[in-house]
DNA sequence: ATGGGCACCTGGCTGC
DNA sequence: TGCAGCCAGGTGCCCA
C-alpha cells in the first residue's frame, strides 16, 4: 500500500459507530499514502492532506483484494489504489469506524486523552501505581478505561487480573505497590501472549486471515465460570461489573 | 472530576 | 422447523 495513489472511493454504508462524513471520498481522492501506523485499537494510515483514523470495532477486519472482487455482504467501503489491489473493510457488526483529519491525528478528540501504549516502557509498575492512586472505581473497570489503560478489553482484563492475583472487586487505590507492578507486567504479558498467536476467537469471529485467533486455549477465567481454576482447581466464578461479565477465581484472587 | 449507565449492531445460540 | 429473545464484544458519550 505505501506510496500507493487513491484512484477511488466507494463507501456502500455509510452508517458505522458514527457515520461517515460526506467530504470523506473527495478529500482522499488522489492522495498517495505515505504511513500506516498504529495508537491504541486505531489503525492509522497517513496521507499529505490528512490521516484516516480506523477502528475496527469488534468484527471488522480490512483486506487488499484485486480490482474487480464482487463486494460481499457487510463490506462497507472500498478504497482503490493505483497498483490495482482495492482496501476493504468489512464489518458485519458495524462497531468499526473511520474518521478523515487534516490535522495533526495525536491531536484528535478520539486519541488526545488515551494512556500510554501498554507494550512500551511508558507502561508500568510506577504509571500504573500512580494513576490508580484515588480512584475507588475497581480495578477491573480501571483497566478497561482508555484514558488509564489501553488495550485492554473485557476478555484480557480478567485475565490479567487472574494472572496478577487481583480481585477485579477491588477499589483501584487499594493496589499495593507489589500488586501494581504484578498487574502491569500480566497486562503486557497477556496482550503480548495473545498478540503473538492471534488474538482471541470467540464464537463466530475470525481474524484477516479468516483464521481463529488460538488465545481461546490459553484463557484461565474467561468464559469458564463453574469450570475448575485451572491453577487450584476450585470453581472459577462469574458476575457483572459496568454491564460486562467478570470471571475470576476467589482463590487465587484477592 | 469521577463514576455509572447507555448506546450502537448483528450472528449465534437457546428455548418455546 | 421456525421464530422470538437474549447475549457478546469495544468504547465514546451523557448524566448525576
Amino acid at each position: 500500500m505505501l506510496e500507493r495513489r487513491v484512484v477511488e472511493t466507494i463507501v456502500r454504508e455509510r452508517r458505522l459507530r458514527w457515520p461517515i462524513v460526506a467530504h470523506f471520498e473527495a478529500a482522499i481522492r488522489g492522495q498517495t499514502v505515505r504511513g500506516i501506523d498504529r495508537r491504541a485499537k486505531y489503525i492509522l494510515i497517513r496521507f499529505d492532506a490528512g490521516t484516516l483514523i480506523l477502528h475496527l470495532g469488534m468484527s471488522g477486519s480490512l483486506r487488499l483484494v484485486k480490482h474487480g472482487t464482487p463486494p460481499n455482504a457487510h463490506d462497507h467501503w472500498d478504497i482503490q489504489l493505483d497498483s490495482g489491489w482495492i482496501l476493504r473493510f468489512h464489518d458485519p457488526r458495524r462497531f468499526g469506524s473511520l474518521h478523515w483529519t487534516e490535522s495533526d491525528p495525536a491531536a484528535h478528540p478520539l486519541l488526545k486523552q488515551l494512556a500510554p501504549e501498554p507494550l512500551s516502557d511508558a507502561f508500568n509498575a510506577e504509571y500504573l501505581y500512580r494513576a490508580t492512586r484515588k480512584r475507588s472505581v475497581a480495578i477491573k473497570q480501571f483497566i478497561m478505561n482508555s484514558q488509564q489503560v489501553v488495550g485492554v478489553g473485557n476478555i484480557y482484563a480478567s485475565e490479567a487480573l487472574f494472572r496478577a492475583r487481583v480481585s477485579p472487586r477491588r477499589a483501584a487505590r487499594r493496589l499495593t505497590r507489589k500488586e501494581a507492578n504484578a498487574l502491569a507486567r500480566s497486562i503486557k504479558d497477556v496482550l503480548a501472549a495473545a498478540i503473538k498467536i492471534g488474538g482471541t476467537t470467540l464464537r463466530d469471529y475470525v481474524n484477516a486471515d479468516g483464521a481463529p485467533g488460538y488465545f481461546r486455549q490459553k484463557l484461565f477465567v474467561y468464559e469458564r465460570a463453574g469450570a475448575a481454576c485451572r491453577v487450584c482447581r476450585s470453581a472459577v466464578k462469574q458476575f457483572v461489573q459496568g454491564q460486562r461479565s467478570t470471571y475470576w477465581c476467589s482463590n487465587c484472587q484477592r
